[in-house]
DNA sequence: TGACTTAATTATGAATTCAAAATTACGTTG
DNA sequence: CAACGTAATTTTGAATTCATAATTAAGTCA
């Protein structure tokens, strides 16, 4: 069954659709952490050659979502960590930013449209859906970022969480932590709606703290009962 | 088609040590802003094919050094105003925080060194060696970056100080500002030996402000009196 | 059997080739 | 001569090919 001419890749570049697709694939963790990129393969299921495939793991690479060993090709980074530790106070800072700046630059609207997805979050956690919680949770995020008019601060957040993505989608929040990061959400939510760029930027400083500690459990737990998935 | 030897490239990974070489290229504007990456003649100066240049190509378009417009090839991004805008306030963002980082975990000795670079500097201001002073004002912001111990932070920043490098690099500096760069600098060897880590993180924000300002009145001044490189 | 060599296979890195797109050069016509 | 259209050339994007390094498999000998 060679169904790749239904998958087969025509959209503008080549390697930039790659780019994104690899992207996901990690994400979801279909390509799992720790294992080898499989070329070849992935050449057979996309449909295209070596050369374009490779262009788009040189980009990954730089963006520290695979590793290349020279003479014996790409893997798939691990979420270590040390690697928590690092990228959580950057992102922690970015995101205050851009806290201070959507509070500058978001329109009355934008703001109501973060309210609604607010809204929708707490309804999905009254449900405990946890898929839809992360979801929301990261729409609301984004939202913010994208209102701070920033391309730059928007391309480097968005670098640093896909990285930490995989790790914190799976993160399965205590019922205490999730209950305390939804009273973190309300602060936000106030803080934008006031627009009140230092409290929001110091509110999502303490967020993202908050769940660098978490994932960093999650990861300690995960070594001391490791295998399942 | 031979003749390579000379600059021929042996290192580790091809592509990695071409993406350093034409950063290098850029920065030093030997590949001038705005004009086309000469993919041909590129090749024939390192002497390899343009398969790993062409890898190394994406990769600095994926940094923001480069555009890639389909089947129209690469082209150097111009440094533009909009641009500066938008990278400095981030750069400050995390020069901020590798200040009150580097105040954690620098070292004495480490400290030691940047009073030395410090005072380094202040004799190539006496003597108004424009060069000398960018060249040891770079090395003391690296210094306090490597001491955050924070390699993710380490290589956000210098990604987008290299966008920025170019422009700032041939910034003339009015008297004034020199001074004024002179003075923040003080501050911030002041609070990096008090250990002063907020009022460091504070005073280095400042100082990128200014910095985004002289920038902005140098391009703004270069548009009005262009030509002259 | 098990450690060590050596040969076969496979995967990787990079050059080359090839089709398609864009650019340039040329010629025509008004 | 200028504007347009067409052909030649160059450049780009991507597949293919090729040399080399790494891995696996097979064989040897204690």
């Amino acid at each position: 069954m060679t169904m790749q001419a239904s998958q087969a890749i025509t959209r503008k570049s080549l390697h930039h659709e790659l780019v994104d697709r690899l992207q996901t694939l990690i994400i979801s963790s279909e390509l799992a952490p720790g294992t080898k990129v499989p070329e070849k393969s992935l050449c057979d299921q996309f449909g295209v050659s070596r050369t374009p495939l490779r262009e788009a793991l040189k980009v990954l690479a730089s963006d520290g979502l695979i590793r290349l060993e020279p003479n014996r090709g790409a893997w798939v980074t691990q979420v270590t960590e040390e690697e928590v530790e690092e990228v959580f106070p950057v992102l922690g800072a970015l995101e205050a930013l851009s806290g201070e700046l959507a509070c500058r630059h978001m329109t009355d609207a934008e703001i109501e449209e973060v309210r609604v997805l607010h809204n929708q979050m707490l309804e999905s956690y009254e449900r405990r859906d946890l898929d839809a919680y992360f979801s929301i949770n990261q729409k609301i995020h984004r939202a913010i970022l994208l209102a701070a008019r920033n391309a730059t601060l928007t391309t480097s957040c968005q670098a640093l969480s896909l990285r930490m993505q995989r790790a914190r989608y799976l993160a399965n929040m205590t019922e205490g932590r999730w209950y305390q990061a939804v009273q973190e959400h309300e602060k936000i939510l106030k803080y934008l709606v006031a627009r009140d760029g230092q409290n929001l930027a110091t509110t999502l400083l303490k967020h993202m703290e908050a769940k660098r500690v978490s994932v960093i459990r999650w990861l300690q737990d995960k070594e001391n009962a490791p295998g399942s998935s």
